[in-house]
DNA sequence: CTTGGTGCAAACATTTTGCAGCACA
DNA sequence: TGTGCTGCAAAATGTTTGCACCAAG
């Protein structure tokens, strides 16, 4: 089948050392559903860490083939599914109301004002924030791995 | 055409009395625009604020049908945008991933913990949420509508 | 008559599924 | 041999567009 070499956490140098502990994770969570962690899906993880924000899964397609590998839509949609059973990917809407694919691990918190007269995008940086979350987790005895908080809003005179 | 009454904000008590508002918010609108507010439009806004909730287009078209209105996806996308662009209505995804469409005026602050490894959504309440959105929205001279405030976690023990 | 709106059907984009063959225990 | 994984192609879903005709100024 001349396969090129499998990507792995610990022989790359391209992937910063924070997401290490994802193939980890993502490896368990097959092993412990009876599944594989097989080279095509440590490619796929490999190409959703270097995405590095949101994507589509056409663009993992052309990565992975522009690197040389052959691979299906299939198993690109196959494979994100079991990364978000695995807790390491979420599905977000773009500002341009397209669904796109994320990392969840690692991910920025997306904290905006939406202003629903205008279209446009606030980012806001809110540090209570953060402490009100991992409040709230606490809690619930559960671990934040990242937020997200839109608030819509308009100008005053609208 | 044969076309039964046109739902009207101001002569149906199915609506409660704070998306009054709304109507004239898409007329002029339109208005600016140089479009028109049509039979067809009135009814998509009322049948979008009686789903009272996220829904699908499809859910539109099914009610328009049920009342016995004659109506197209083609209106009833068409229309979205439109309210989209008048900052009525805004694409979401819901706990499912599935991309729909909800109010934007009116609708209820959607305060959530999602679980990534279990996919289970626990709602929250919140009340220094509401105080922190209002002050945020105070220091950029905005008013809040409403919010959405998404935490991603999972159990401590994954 | 000109501009915008509608329904219908076809086109499109994205995601899922059925299936035959492969890999590996 | 059995279970899971893959690519491919077909199907399913969700959304947009082209078009002929309608409606209102």
């Amino acid at each position: 089948m001349d396969l090129q070499p499998i990507p792995d956490m610990n022989e790359t140098d391209s992937v910063p050392p924070i997401f290490e502990p994802l193939c980890a994770v993502f490896r368990r969570r097959l092993k412990a559903d009876g599944q594989k962690y097989t080279p095509e899906r440590a490619r796929v993880l490999d190409a959703v860490i270097r995405m590095d924000g949101p994507f589509e899964a056409e663009q993992l397609v052309e990565d992975l083939r522009a690197s040389g590998y052959r691979v299906s839509k299939a198993t690109i949609y196959r494979t994100i599914k079991l990364m978000q059973d695995a807790g390491i990917v979420q599905r977000v809407l773009g500002g341009d109301d397209v669904p796109r694919y994320q990392m969840i691990y690692g991910a920025k918190p997306d904290d905006t004002i939406v202003r629903v007269d205008t279209d446009e995008v606030i980012s806001i940086d809110i540090p209570e924030l953060i402490e009100l979350r991992d409040k709230i987790c606490a809690k619930y005895g559960l671990s934040p791995s990242s937020h997200r908080f839109q608030i819509f809003a308009t100008g005053n005179d609208a």
